[in-house]
DNA sequence: TTTCAAATTGCAATCGATTGCCCAGATTTA
DNA sequence: TAAATCTGGGCAATCGATTGCAATTTGAAA
């Protein structure tokens, strides 16, 4: 008999294996009461005896109960939950801002559902929408280079969820943003090639249809203004933003006529690395023939030889403003939503890749 | 009279604006059918006539209808959610894991919940307690250097949730896990310092209590058995995992009475590099004074000068691994679950830093 | 001793979607 | 023509937690 009883539980805890768990009903039931009662318990009312509270405590303990937040938000509408949607979550600057979200919010006990969009529009929207579903309280997107379009993110405004765009925000919607000064971080930059006798400068640009990589190229013409010198369209090349473009582009300026003597990437660091790459390849010497800038402050620019100048844009810094500016709405809620703007001052790092003086 | 209606319908607007979503039931409404054959067609059941189903989809769109995937999962028992835990999301490593595992779920339709340990057990069960309440149906950990006890995960195990741990691992707990051979490639890291005629090795190790440093330890004394090399105690340096412990290691092992002439830093990339930087200061040629050996293969191994030798995991290829493990075992989801292992042979990337010969 | 308020606890509805069961009408088969 | 089978769709329970509204008990004030 028992050996029956006990297979018969072996098979029960496995088909069970991804059934049953403990629920407010089960405590109750073995308490004598009712799961109100250990509802309110269980979220620390007051309107239960200190007594029962502890017993419905314990009791929950040894039960081993786990509250199912999916019935508790349900109930509550309400999750707790953020969502973040970023072009890739292994890039350094968005892996620091994530963290830099994480941190904060950890804190305040909400939870973070992350999704890349992997630069496509496509699943962008996708993932937009698996977090509408997910009923999230407030959606943080950074949006992929080849959005074209913003109707989904319209979309989360109308279901009623808050939406704060950073780094690479649409500007035509009007929702709270955190950015970077893109075209005073640029304008610095170039203004210090030129301080360092550079004269013919070169602009790697990234995807026109995002704003930062325009602020970033108002920034250096506007520098290149500000010093009287002209404008030469053949030492702009668009879209030079991975390490092989850079180093691509890099070569197509070297076999110009007229030679650039220092070209900013303005796209990233990795696009800086691969001018560096072709320079040392072709033995030219940094910075006292060429500088080169990035942008980011990868940790790899420190280490490079020479190491490179680049912008830091104090990405965790900055996850930490976001998830700040979500609570700061929240508190006061029932005032009507005002579009707010962040802009986060980048700062120049200047290292060896362009100090002649 | 207009104009009073469009003023509530402003304060209405406002006051609701984390409220009223549509639901299935105002689309049954507006059709007047119920909320059952709603559901049905948007599940695309074929219980439901096909123009009504044409008619439901229709008006759904318009209505701007987006499921409540709370209610839809409490219903249903399944989140279609795996729950992902990493000591730190802006490590390259991990970042690259869960970019491999977002990856393959995403194409499932399944989401991911990311959070990180920051390396502490504590907040490590915190966020694995906080992903059994949120009815992940998988949690995929690698666990913190603090982590000591286990508890938390056997909890895992007892809800009837998939477990699987990658690279650090708690050997103990049966669970399906992915993970590096860091023996292996330890091993062959070591002989081809060996190979390369270096005679004194010394060894950067991490956290002992985490198994995958072990294992390399493990791995770089075999190597020294293989070759009949002597183990020497002052080589072996516990704890030093970041840059600046690597350097400070270094330091004191340049300071020996007995120099070794390799620094196998076999806890990061960043501990070599801080070996590398060291050197550089105190202007020992390397690789011919000095071989170094990193771990990782970070992206900035290829481009420091010298390039550093180091070892490629595999980490996105492995978060791809992990996904495929937890969908291989829901399908055969019958059978008792047997703890499975895969282990993924790292490969040695060798480089200037260790190329004399 | 009576009255009233406070402290506890129970009842039942609710959140939104899903699904087993049942039924009416339509269609097919015998 | 009657019986059998399909189709399409409604009813109502369910998932687990929360909460407004009683109902009861207790204790204190009058």
């Amino acid at each position: 008999m028992q050996s029956i009883a006990q297979i018969y539980f072996i098979i029960f805890t496995n088909i069970m294996k991804r059934k049953k768990r403990t629920t407010i009903y089960d405590i109750a039931e073995k308490l004598n009461i009712t799961a109100s009662s250990v509802s309110r318990a269980l979220n620390d009312s007051s309107h239960v005896n200190e007594t029962t509270k502890k017993l419905i405590i314990k009791t929950a303990a040894e039960l081993n109960y786990k509250r199912n937040t999916l019935a508790s938000n349900l109930r509550k509408g309400q999750t707790k939950t953020i969502g973040v949607v970023v072009p890739r979550i292994n890039q350094n600057f968005f892996s620091n801002v994530i963290a830099g979200i994480e941190e904060t919010t950890y804190q305040k006990g909400y939870n973070l559902i992350i999704c890349q969009s992997n630069e496509s529009h496509e699943k962008e929207i996708k993932c937009v929408n698996t977090l509408i579903n997910q009923h999230v309280d407030c959606i943080v997107i950074s949006i992929s280079v080849d959005t074209y379009d913003f109707k989904h993110l319209q979309n989360v405004l109308d279901q009623g969820i808050q939406l704060i765009q950073f780094d690479r925000v649409a500007d035509e919607l009007e929702t709270m943003k955190v950015i970077n000064d893109n075209e005073q971080a640029s304008f610095e930059a170039v203004c210090h090639l030129i301080e360092q006798g550079y004269k013919k400068i070169a602009l790697l640009e990234g995807p026109q249809n995002l704003d930062v990589f325009r602020q970033r190229k108002i920034g250096y013409l506007n520098a290149l203004k500000k010093y009287d010198m002209p404008i030469i369209d053949s030492f702009i090349i668009e879209n030079a933003w991975t390490k092989e473009l850079g180093a691509a582009a890099t070569r197509k300026l070297l076999s110009l006529p007229d030679l650039p003597d220092a070209i900013f990437a303005s796209t990233s660091d990795f696009s800086a690395l691969g001018v560096l790459e072709v320079a040392n390849d072709l033995s030219i010497n940094v910075p006292a023939k060429l500088g080169i800038c990035g942008y980011s402050n990868e940790a790899f620019t420190e280490i490079t030889s020479p190491s490179i100048t680049t912008i830091d844009q104090f990405s965790m810094y900055m996850g930490k403003t976001i998830a700040n500016l979500y609570f700061q709405e929240m508190e006061n809620n029932d005032t009507v939503v005002i579009p707010k703007i962040i802009s986060i001052k980048p700062k120049l790092i200047v290292r060896s890749s362009t100090s002649r003086v």
